[in-house]
DNA sequence: AATGAATGAGACTTCATTCAT
DNA sequence: AATGAATGAAGTCTCATTCAT
């Protein structure tokens, strides 16, 4: 079926090289300061090759977080299986978001918290309709009583979430993202739904 | 007394330009593609000019920013006078805060919500220590009561605002950020302070 | 063997016209009013072609520098082959540096002669290195009999040396290099090894 | 006679602030990196006063020039008086070239060792006149006696000079100006004249 | 005599992108 | 698929100098 001539595995090999080796710059360099040129240098690719495989640089950023959003998806789908309540599910899932971040690195979350970063204001993201569904589910089993909505509820868990991770991006990472999410969003989850 | 020269007053009036000039297209442009050419075209004055009274663009900013605080600490300072409760005191704070965002506009905004910006992280600033001084006084008072020190309780809150800020740029002020932060702010401080 | 293809071939042409370009206009031009501008303009390439093949104008001036010093090397070990005296060595070897400034030229020579080019004060060098080696050796043999070691012998020479060029450089070249210097150095060898 | 009004006594002063700042900072900063502006932040006068006094950066240098040039006819006249050889006089001529050069500095020194410095280059200079008159005086008396003429003996050696002050500056001063030209004088002296 | 705000040409350099090979 | 030479627009900043006060 997958006809992987020679030629095409080279290709899957050379396209992954320039992927991890920006995973790896980005850590060490402003985002913005991370130029195609270096990125080629580091990867020992040309540059032609690098718009071969990609269009530029913010090409690969969504990559990796359209990769992100399927390893959480993946991550999410087998836990769910695991009966738990509404409320240790919304925990759960911030947990992993945070597990994530700090597995993707501080620089790779510095380069993606810009305001101009349309990624993020997506409703139809899996991660979003996730946590939605979450949400909807456990206001109709009456594990959240709550006078928001869920939507309302969703919009202020992520921007809960979304707080803590610029406040460790501005930290330079001098706490711990996933507990610091686990206790904030356990706070906000008592808050609102009781 | 005041030695100002009709040459010196020239110079201030002149800087003046520069500011609101920038100030005004800070709406328009992204703060990185806003250039320092483009800032003197449209103030009518030299790039030398320019740089006889800033060092460069972010030094601007951060004139904006001081000048941001100052503007807070005074109307704080008008404020405080009136009897009000620790609470009280932290909702009039932030709604401040947002009052302020909202008047210095969007663009201002999503210029400053970065990740490299350093101003935030800075504990001496005086925003900061008033923030930390109603709540240590509302803790002394037992106004506030918390498992959190009053410490904790400032970074929770500071981080919340700045999640709601940050998603007022995501979503390009689609919404009412002094009503947000209002919301917001009040649910998470009857959540740490009941 | 030689992985010599068009292109490579092209990029050697190019890089080869603005050296050339460089060593052409550096005779007309103060090297302090010679911009990379300038350079490109004249050469028929574009700015960042010339970033391309050279950091900057220093990067070229090096390249001369070293280029005469292999020139020189493999003249002198040409000559050095025929039997003659350390004093008659010493004398052919600054007879081959008048020359090799004359053929650079006086432009050249003015922009090299100043106190801050530090490729002067490199012991390592090879011209230094092989005017060493005739001292040293003319010392042994007896050819040379002098108070001073051959470290102090090259050191005046290479002195006398440069005061002349930089004199050459002053007068604008209204003399033969190549005469004062046979001259000079005669002058100075019959001193210091009668 | 002189009418030195308080203002014109002001100006004097202020003249003398920037001459002396410049000599300064000349030891500091490499001469091409000397702007005007930094000049007179250091001698806290306004660029408009430099203006008025000096022409530009290169004039100061000339007036430096010029005052050396009085400072060491000055001191050649005291001694002149005392009853000395065609050759002591030769030693102590350069002897004390070095010694301003020394007392002038290295920055200065360097500023001046450049090759577009046609101050070098003036035989009318009372420098030059002075050690001509030295040379004919002592070729007369048959206290000089050689093969070359007063005028090619004397380029020999200010050539000579300027190698080793070109030398020093190379050398970053790492070595006494004053031991070493008193050496390479007496050298050539003894060369040309024995 | 002194000030210093204002000018603007011009230098350096970077960098995304193309395209012939 | 991969190369890397070439492009040139665009941005930053400097600095000598002028001139009204």
């Amino acid at each position: 079926m997958a006809k992987l001539t020679k030629r095409k595995l080279q290709a899957i090999k050379t396209k992954a090289i320039i992927y991890n080796t920006f995973l790896e710059m980005v850590q060490e360099c402003e985002f913005e300061k991370l130029t195609v040129e270096k990125i080629c240098k580091r990867a020992n690719v040309s540059v032609g090759t690098f718009y071969h495989h990609y269009r530029n640089k913010y090409d690969i950023m969504e990559e990796i977080f359209h990769r992100a959003d399927d390893f959480f998806q993946e991550k999410m789908l087998n836990n769910q299986i695991k009966g738990k309540t509404a409320i240790e599910k919304i925990i759960g899932f911030f947990d992993l978001l945070a597990q994530i971040y700090t597995r993707y690195g501080l620089g790779f979350s510095k380069a993606l918290f810009n305001t101009r970063n349309n990624l993020f204001v997506n409703d139809k993201r899996i991660m979003v309709t996730m946590l939605r569904d979450i949400l909807v589910q456990g206001v109709e089993d009456n594990q959240i009583v709550s006078d928001l909505t869920a939507e309302e509820l969703k919009r202020i868990l992520f921007t809960t979430a979304r707080g803590i991770v610029f406040d460790w991006c501005l930290r330079d990472g001098d706490f711990s993202l996933e507990k610091a999410m686990h206790q904030y969003i356990l706070l906000v989850v008592r808050a609102v739904a009781p």
